[in-house]
DNA sequence: GAGTGGTCTAGACCACTCA
DNA sequence: GAGTGGTCTAGACCACTCA
């Protein structure tokens, strides 16, 4: 058994997706989970702070921790998601065609994103996702050789994420996403069934391993009517 | 004086900033903080994890936090941003026009959105934003007057937040935010310069108070080539 | 006044890094 | 082995809610 308050916090989540609590009521007060868990009372407060920051609760001072209704979140989807986890949620069966797989010295532009020298090597990945037998996303990866060796066709069919994180034990800490929209390029045209539509949603996607280098530089280009990005923050007061 | 580890993280966000500690450099150890600031450690940790959760730094076991380079990422708006605090870290002068700040009887798709019953009334403001001297945003505001009861021209001119914050005291938590492209609708095309394109970007937003009371229905529609969004992310795991 | 969550303390033990 | 951050404890005091 792993971190206690880990542990509590997928266990409150599975009671509240079971629906073993209900939207609007209020959970059982820090001093009764305190007791049923057997915890002291901050290992408590740690794992509701994480159900709060993920949207399952409102802590209400005096009051208690009410649950929050999700199904009007749809897929709250903070944070990082890769293409295969997202699909997954969204319950459509899609397609990978890879396009291209191989090293590469990278361009000066995929250089500066990465913010690597001159020298170094770059993964090149170019995959095209389909839904319901259309061309709908087109994924452009860029990995530093420096931290990922290897990769495959038949990885990149599957999930990059999982192969880093699972095969080669690294852990994916954090990124930065940008999203605009941009014309289409003849890379656009070529790969994707774009069916007139004159613009093209671009997520520019810095993603960082836990000693915060800069290993990878993604860009996911969407058709437009494709598109949605859904997010659930929080103020900081 | 506040919380202590409010101000704590303040104080260290203001060092970090001015450059006091330099990125890819380690901050003192939460040992040395803990004496510096003259608290507990556990205190101290509050506000380093308040640090790494907005990206200022990387917690590196074993080894110590790591300042990140935020110049990477220019501003890592997460959460919720109000057009014109998003103006001001733009450094532009924009303008708004309000061009509708008036009770109405919410139709049948804005009650679905704000989730209420018949009977209540909403605000509704439609503003267009303009940067150097073109219409490029429209924003439009829903607020259930059960909440809001009162709001002017000239607070839709200012900020709608800040009013609702400062002035009502009413204390806003958390955000839905969803992001899709539409064409542009008639009403669009009146109040933007939109320039022959095709698309708009629509940034729907529900937002909510402390209660966990959805109050606020807004759609902040952008021309495609002034859009942009970024954010700053931490995976789970 | 009883019950709630928010903050803070002073300590403990552990896993990890690095010389 | 010394130093680092990660987790956990058992308690304290406080502000807020509600009957």
């Amino acid at each position: 058994m792993k971190n206690k308050y880990l542990v509590i916090y997928q266990e409150m989540v599975k009671q509240i997706e079971q629906g073993n609590f209900h939207p609007n009521q209020f959970l059982p007060s820090e001093h009764d989970l305190t007791d049923k868990f057997e915890t002291s009372r901050e290992t408590i407060r740690k794992a509701l702070n994480l159900l709060a920051q993920n949207g399952y609760i409102q802590k209400i001072r005096g009051k208690g921790s009410m649950v929050i209704d999700r199904n009007k979140f749809d897929f709250p989807v903070s944070g990082l998601v890769s293409f295969k986890e997202l699909a997954d949620k969204m319950g459509e069966k899609p397609k990978t065609f890879v396009h291209t797989c191989h090293l590469i010295n990278p361009s000066h532009y995929i250089q500066e994103q990465l913010k690597m020298s001159d020298s170094d090597q770059v993964w090149e990945v170019i995959r095209a996702r389909s839904f319901a037998g259309k061309y709908i996303i087109l994924d452009k990866d860029y990995l530093a050789k420096k931290y990922i060796s290897f990769i495959s066709r038949d990885i990149a069919e599957q999930s990059i994420y999982s192969y880093i994180e699972n095969e080669l034990g690294l852990v994916i800490s954090f990124a930065k996403k940008e999203i605009i929209v941009e014309e289409p390029t003849e890379e656009d045209r070529d790969l994707l069934d774009l069916e007139g539509f004159h613009n093209i949603v671009v997520i520019k996607n810095y993603v960082y391993l836990d000693d915060a280098t800069l290993f990878q530089y993604t860009e996911s280009r969407h058709r437009p009517d494709k598109f949605r990005f859904v997010d659930f923050a929080r103020r900081n007061h």
